[in-house]
RNA sequence: GCCGGGAUGGCGGAAUUGGUAGACGCACACGACUCAAAAUCGUGUAUCCUCUGGGUGUGAGGGUUCGAGUCCCUCUCCCGGCACCA
């Protein structure tokens, strides 16, 4: 027999593969379908490390499974090449970016390959290719034309080093998730979606997905609704009043001052009658200075400003009580002010300590007349409230709210999502700017609208993209009036090409629609994605809200786009740390494929642990697979005709390993399905033969997880077509339980021995057995005892004491 | 601070969802083969003791139960997310 020769092996199938196209997906089909994505990746100049493929080992392992199963299966793989490294790397060496990131999609592509993963690379798709943004822009458009996408010129997040605006989601601890520097508050117009309007729809449906809880968790937070009430404070001797929103008008009793954010529209009408004029001034400039970095280290001690000669009217009480300014009240949150409680509310409480402000207690812990504590924030009973004393908080709000003339209100901590970015490498924005006109969309017939050719792409830091400085591009003609006007220059965020690139898949080819309505039918909703977690709060949603919008107007027939979604746990470097550059710990597959192969690289990274937790690389255990394929490798030289009663216990465990790893793929325990099949083999190695047919049908299972050195097998044994198109097997359970069955026998609650029995005599077993049993007799050797406890076929416990 | 997840041998991890804890793999030790080494094969490996037996043991403490890694309460530590959201 030859030996086991990876990369011979490895090379000859992966050939074969792609020359017989036997991955290639139909469009039509009876068999059910299965769609199954990877999240496609940014290709970046670095290349791949080991902890990238790990993912799309595990999706080729589902494709082939469910292929194998009789399935219908989708399985594709594009690139998300719109981004600022590739515009940053064309800064440095004014390389085109389209130049380098073709290239790093060649070594991508080259890497991946090597790993032997079945993409049906006939519906590759690309972000950045010209026929595909046309319809990322003409997703724009629709949003645009049902009012959903509109300019702004609110202030937004500015990164002074990208030299761009930021959505919300692109933040981390008030800094830019990229490169890091704090980020400014600075007005600028701006595209921006109303993702605010989905909201409701965005959090409702979490709960009909199948996904990690604490990804559906994560995104309840970040869309953050909160039901509470809108209250006015009238000026006193005045005409204006200020609009509140509270989650706990229980407490309006107890409010003993207002305040406004810093930003609020009322502080330079109200501090006009400020005895304190200049004060107010000073304050409200060097809030508006402070970046949300500097809010954040600052939070602990709050500053603010007394609106001093000014008073609001407490509508429960009508007590005259003072306003204050303090940007520790969010002007983007509800109506930016506030009614303090400082006895309820633990920032209020700290600002009213401060300040001086009297605290007063309106709410007792329920059961309790008198509250005790300095600052109780839950619900509770009233008290000093008056009429409303003894209410509970739930009663409560009810009726406050409606004696003060207040409205129900919701609000969300979710933000529009400013969409425009001031920067090359993206999808223009298809708008035109007419000095008649205003802003006129580009017609539908006019999409593509081609990103030209630029000298410099270094971002201009005003507002405008690299795209301003080309006068032969921006000018143009008005669609409305034909008059002249100029094009809208900013471009796209990273996560627009991404937010829709599922559909495409399906329908990669299409000039005509986004896509094609029965095969969007056919193939929609994403049966299984895998992918990162840190996508939670951005693509996830993004893509969400997108999906939700593209249902309204009639595009898809789900109302998400993706059913069931697991996680990939990080593969961490050998030190335990994130594998990069930074650390210097890079494993790079393409050695370990080169040295041990690819089916051993795919069954080690499976292995290594549970799908979703991360885990560290350890280049000495990869080993252990590897001696596992070689000894299935080796199997094939004890296969044998004969079906003695050795071969019968084969099969019984044979039948127990199918049904496990058929279910263990399934539920994505890839590591415990690899377990069970080195358990198989290590008996087929004790016993020292195997049925062919048994042997076979091993190979079938094993094919998902490795499927060069099966397949070789396969067809060493004289099969001619494909071990990945041939049919799962099918388990028997009469013939998994059909070996002797052992069971402990406790003596209170302690294993003192074990009692074998046949399945056929109907699992009887008399106290009499049990107790004759010599090591039991030894524990109870007057055979009394309180209780006998007998769990069919699980467990024997005696108590004796 | 809030939300979510976790803690099991030297290491990665398993445990039929309340029923023999440590499967499987790595590493290590000894043995076989070899002039030798590697590879391979075999045996062993939670820990302690007075060792053909027995005690202890799943982050700590308590509880429920015939029986707890698994359920309940209290606490410690680690990871991820959010963070003045009224």
């Amino acid at each position: 027999m030859s030996e086991y020769d990876h990369k011979k092996i490895e090379k000859k199938w992966q050939e074969a593969w792609a020359k017989n196209e036997i991955y290639k997906t139909a469009d039509k089909s009876s068999k059910p379908k299965y769609y199954i994505l990877d999240m496609f990746p940014y290709p970046s100049g670095s290349g791949l490390h080991v902890g990238h493929p790990k993912g799309y080992i595990a999706s080729d392992i589902l494709s082939r499974f469910y292929r194998m199963s009789g399935f219908n299966v989708l399985h594709p793989m594009g690139w998300d090449a719109f981004g600022l490294p590739a515009e940053n790397y064309a800064l440095k060496t004014k390389t085109h970016p389209k130049v380098s990131t073709d290239k790093n999609v060649q070594v991508f592509k080259k890497q991946i390959g090597i790993i032997g993963l079945d993409y049906d690379w006939g519906r590759e798709i690309n972000t950045t290719d010209p026929e595909y943004y046309k319809w990322t822009q003409w997703i724009f458009l629709k949003l645009f034309e049902k009012g959903l996408a509109y300019e702004s010129n609110e202030p937004i997040n500015w990164c002074p080093s990208c030299k761009t605006g930021l959505a919300n989601e692109d933040l981390e601890n008030g800094k830019c998730e990229r490169c890091g520097s704090d980020i400014e508050k600075k007005p600028m117009r701006q595209w921006v979606l109303k993702i605010r309007e989905y909201a409701d729809r965005l959090l409702n449906d979490i709960d009909q997905l199948d996904w990690p809880e604490s990804i559906k968790e994560l995104q309840k937070n970040w869309i953050g609704r909160s039901e509470g009430a809108q209250i006015s404070f009238k000026i006193k001797d005045g005409q204006d009043k200020i609009d509140v929103f509270t989650t706990r008008v229980d407490t309006l009793l107890g409010a003993t001052y207002v305040v406004l954010s810093p930003e609020h529209p009322l502080v330079a009408k109200l501090s006009a009658q400020a005895k304190n004029k200049n004060e107010i001034e000073k304050y409200v400039r060097a809030a508006a200075n402070k970046t949300d970095a500097e809010r954040l280290i600052e939070n602990k001690d709050k500053t603010g400003v007394k609106i001093d000669g000014v008073l609001a009217i407490n509508p429960s009480n009508d007590e005259a009580i003072p306003v204050f300014i303090a940007d520790y009240v969010l002007a983007q949150y509800g109506t930016g002010a506030v009614m303090a409680v400082p006895a309820h509310d633990l920032r209020d409480f700290d600002f009213a300590k401060k300040y001086s402000i009297p605290i007063k207690k309106v709410i007792a812990p329920a059961g309790e007349k008198q509250n005790n504590e300095e600052c109780f924030v839950e619900d509770g009973v009233l008290i000093n409230s008056g009429q409303f004393t003894g209410l509970s908080s739930s009663e409560a709000r009810k009726k406050i709210t409606k004696f003060c003339g207040g409205k129900l209100t919701t609000n969300y901590k979710l933000r529009d999502w400013v969409f425009s970015r001031q920067r090359y490498w993206g999808e223009p924005i298809p708008i035109i700017h007419c000095q008649k006109c205003g802003v006129a969309p580009v017609p539908e017939k006019d999409l593509p609208v081609l990103l030209p050719e630029v000298a410099s792409y270094e971002p201009t830091g005003t507002g405008e993209s690299p795209l301003a400085g080309i006068d032969e591009w921006v000018n143009t003609t008005c669609p409305k009036c034909g008059g002249k006007a100029k094009r809208e220059t900013n471009t796209m965020p990273q996560w627009a090409g991404s937010s829709w690139y599922y559909l495409r898949y399906i329908d990669p080819k299409n000039a005509k629609a986004l896509v094609d309505e029965k095969k969007e039918k056919y193939w929609s909703p994403v049966d299984m994605y895998i992918g990162g977690a840190e996508h939670a709060t951005r693509h996830l949603i993004y893509a969400r809200f997108w999906h939700k919008f593209l249902k309204d107007i009639g595009v898809v027939s789900y109302d998400e786009p993706f059913k069931k979604l697991q996680h990939v746990g990080l593969i961490n470097g050998e030190d335990g740390r994130k594998m990069g550059k930074r650390w210097g710990n890079v494993v790079n597959p393409d050695d370990i494929v080169a040295t041990y192969g690819a089916d051993t690289l795919r069954l080690f990274e499976m292995f290594l642990g549970p799908f979703d937790k991360s885990a560290n690389w350890n280049t000495a255990g990869i080993i252990g697979p590897r001696r596992f394929l070689e000894r299935v490798w080796k199997m094939s030289g004890v296969v044998t005709k004969e079906t003695g009663e050795e071969n019968a216990r084969i099969e019984s465990l044979y039948h127990a390993t199918l049904k496990k790893v058929g279910n263990d793929i399934r539920t994505l325990n890839f590591n415990t399905a690899i377990s069970e099949m080195m358990i198989f083999v290590n008996k087929v190695e004790e016993i020292g033969k195997i049925s062919k047919t048994i042997y076979m049908e091993f190979l079938q299972i094993l094919a998902p997880f490795a499927p060069h050195m099966t397949e070789e097998l396969w067809h060493q044994l004289g099969q001619k077509k494909s071990i990945h198109l041939s049919d799962w097997p099918k388990y028997d359970e009469k013939k998994i339980v059909s070996e002797l069955k052992k069971i402990a026998v406790q003596v209170n609650g302690r294993v003192r021995g074990e009692i074998k029995l046949e399945q056929n005599c109907d699992g009887k077993i008399t106290q009499k057995m049990v107790l004759e049993m010599p090591e039991i007799q030894k524990w109870v050797p007057d055979g009394k005892f309180k209780k006998f406890i007998y769990i069919e076929g699980k467990i024997i416990n005696i108590v004796v004491n």
